[in-house]
DNA sequence: GTTGTTTACTAAACAATGTTCAGTAAATTT
DNA sequence: AAATTTACTGAACATTGTTTAGTAAACAAC
């Protein structure tokens, strides 16, 4: 059964030849800019193979939201060494607005654009999210376990904080 | 001079027209449902009509942007009666959330949507969402005044308050 | 009141986009 | 070697924003 695996296996690579590109031509010329035949154009494909591997731009799009949200761990993660809780969340804030700044289009993508969520059935779309704010919360209860808050809710300061960065 | 001031008010009446059947329409369907064809037929008026009175379909969209700040400010307009000033800011907080709940659209078309900001030599544009946050910072100086917060700084605790209610 | 000009509008066309489809050549299976 | 499946493409389609050439009515000039 070596055939199919390879074949499997040029499926991924050729995803993944679509995602660099579109992902690279949407940062360039943002996401308005960028259609099918230029995506197809950048890999040297016609724009009919690209329906080949997304069934629509829509997929595309939920495919690049799963690597924005990968971009932002990454961005993100650095915070996480800080030892002191207050300094980590203070970090982590800063962290969030510097992305935010330097990838707006990657902000846009998973925070502000609509799309018509039919993909949503993949639960693994928002494990990055989650995940991250998740260590969000930890920090935040840390924050409050050393009095750092008068409060002791945790989602509610969470939520209040991360209002905060978000509405900057 | 007569017949010249009646044009004029019948192009007026028909820029009307047009701003009231898009709105209608962007309200409804959505901004990205709403075409141009959409809104001449609307009007029962050949889409290039339209032409004929915005430059393109971005003039026509800042036209509307006026509109919805103006629908924002009849919003908020109602918390200027609360007397006790830190009363009044919480209901001016409440209403503009508010505002975003019942007309998404016009809030996105406010605050997020973006378009080649060609027409910013309009100042005219601005007045109305500038005259709003003006009232808002006086309100929160009045709440400085009355020792409602610790610190003085109106500008930083109206940004403040504005980021949070605009995250959420 | 006829004649020229301007105005208000339209149908048709254009260009760009997302998407589909019939066909083809190569890879694979039988 | 033949049959089938796969990977891909060019051409076409539908929908959009926008432009253009033309027309009929309103207006102005004599």
């Amino acid at each position: 059964m070596g055939i199919s695996q390879r074949k499997e296996r040029e499926k991924m690579e050729m995803r993944r030849l679509i995602l660099d590109a579109a992902l690279h031509l949407f940062r360039t010329k943002g996401y308005e800019g960028v259609n099918m035949r230029n995506i197809a154009e950048a890999i040297e494909y016609s724009a009919a193979t690209l329906y080949l591997y997304y069934k629509d731009k829509n997929e595309l799009y939920f495919a690049l939201q799963f690597e924005a949200a990968a971009a932002k761990r990454d961005h993100l993660l650095p915070a996480m060494e800080v030892q002191d809780p207050m300094e980590r969340l203070i970090e982590f804030g800063r962290r969030y607005i510097d992305f935010g700044f330097k990838h707006p289009d990657l902000y846009d993508l998973l925070f502000i654009t609509k799309a018509p969520m039919e993909h949503i059935e993949n639960q693994e779309c928002w494990a990055l999210g989650i995940a991250t704010h998740t260590f969000f919360e930890e920090t935040v209860q840390a924050c409050i376990n050393q009095r750092y808050f008068k409060s002791t809710d945790a989602a509610t300061i969470a939520y209040t904080l991360w209002c905060h960065a978000h509405g900057m």
